[in-house]
DNA sequence: CGGAAATACTTAACATGTTAAGTGAATGCG
DNA sequence: CGCATTCACTTAACATGTTAAGTATTTCCG
């Protein structure tokens, strides 16, 4: 487990003063956020031209892959919170890029789809969000763009199945 | 690419989707995102128990590594804008976590550090931080966690030279 | 049947991300 | 010196992240 270099300036003491912990820019955390973040200024002004942001995007990509979706699921498949979701549909709505109709068995929920003039939309920033999602490819390679994604999916599946453990130790 | 034949008829198959783009959930900027938010949800819990947000905690280890820094600098450091770095000082300063004094050689710039409160409640949130850190490396394996942030740093690195290059084509 | 509990959202409140504009203090240079 | 420019922040405005509370509907169950 992560040992440190030694701090001089402490030893073991354990009251006193505070160790410098390993050193956070090679945290995992930072280092996911700066590869999602240099990733992500790669697509946003071509997205910032079409007047969307990178989540009304990625709502969009969603709707048009299933014809039509329930808000959880939709929340769930976008990896958005619900709040925000409420929040973005509204406004999606309002400029008649998606569509909503409450379904007829259940008057909770809410059937979303992509409207015509959102696949309009789509298709005139799909072709640049290809080149640029290649171009990253390309430049990275794509047998390591591969290995990263499934070493990023074990990850997840590891810390997922830790909460799952927590949550039965939870219940009381 | 990817006309987009609307296809009305399979309105409530999840089977077979003609898919215009490549499985949006499969991209890489959500590959990140959810790794990044798997991890987070391990560290959020104890954070919030000490009343610290993320970026909260991200400043302080940063202040508490270097003793002293302008804000520039530490809005590198700590991978945060200007103006969420702004807000954020003007906050924990107000707790008393962190002192400011403006630098006497350039009335521009400040100097922040943090203060003896908040190295005291570094020093009690440190403990259990590290121990979630521990808990991930584990599960995750050692070897392979350093591989994945090896990774990363390569796409960072790949992804600022692009940029790099943009810069200087548009420079006419 | 009827009320408690669960479900599917939505609102609210606060913190941050993101871009643009503002402010006051140094700098460059004619 | 004078003054436009640059610099180091800060404010502003809008969008989202995050948690808690609210609302309407449905389901469970006695």
């Amino acid at each position: 487990m992560a040992k440190r270099p030694a701090d001089p300036t402490n030893g073991n003491a354990p009251a006193a003063r505070q160790v410098p912990m390993r050193d956070f820019s090679r945290s995992l955390p930072m280092s996911l956020l700066r590869a999602r973040e240099a990733v992500m200024r790669q697509f946003r002004p071509s997205l910032r031209e079409h007047g969307l942001t990178e989540q009304q995007w990625r709502i969009l990509r969603a709707l048009a892959a299933i014809d039509g979706a329930e808000v959880t699921e939709l929340a769930r498949t976008a990896f958005l919170l619900g709040p925000s979701l409420s929040r973005i549909l509204r406004d999606l709505e309002a400029r008649n890029l998606i569509e909503r109709k409450t379904a007829k068995a259940d008057q909770r929920r809410s059937m979303v789809s992509i409207s015509k003039e959102g696949v309009k939309l789509m298709a005139s920033v799909a072709p640049s969000s290809e080149a640029i999602y290649a171009e990253i490819t390309q430049r990275f390679g794509a047998r390591k763009l591969a290995e990263l994604q499934e070493m990023l999916g074990e990850l997840e599946l590891c810390l997922a199945s830790a909460e799952a453990r927590d949550e039965i130790t939870d219940d009381a």
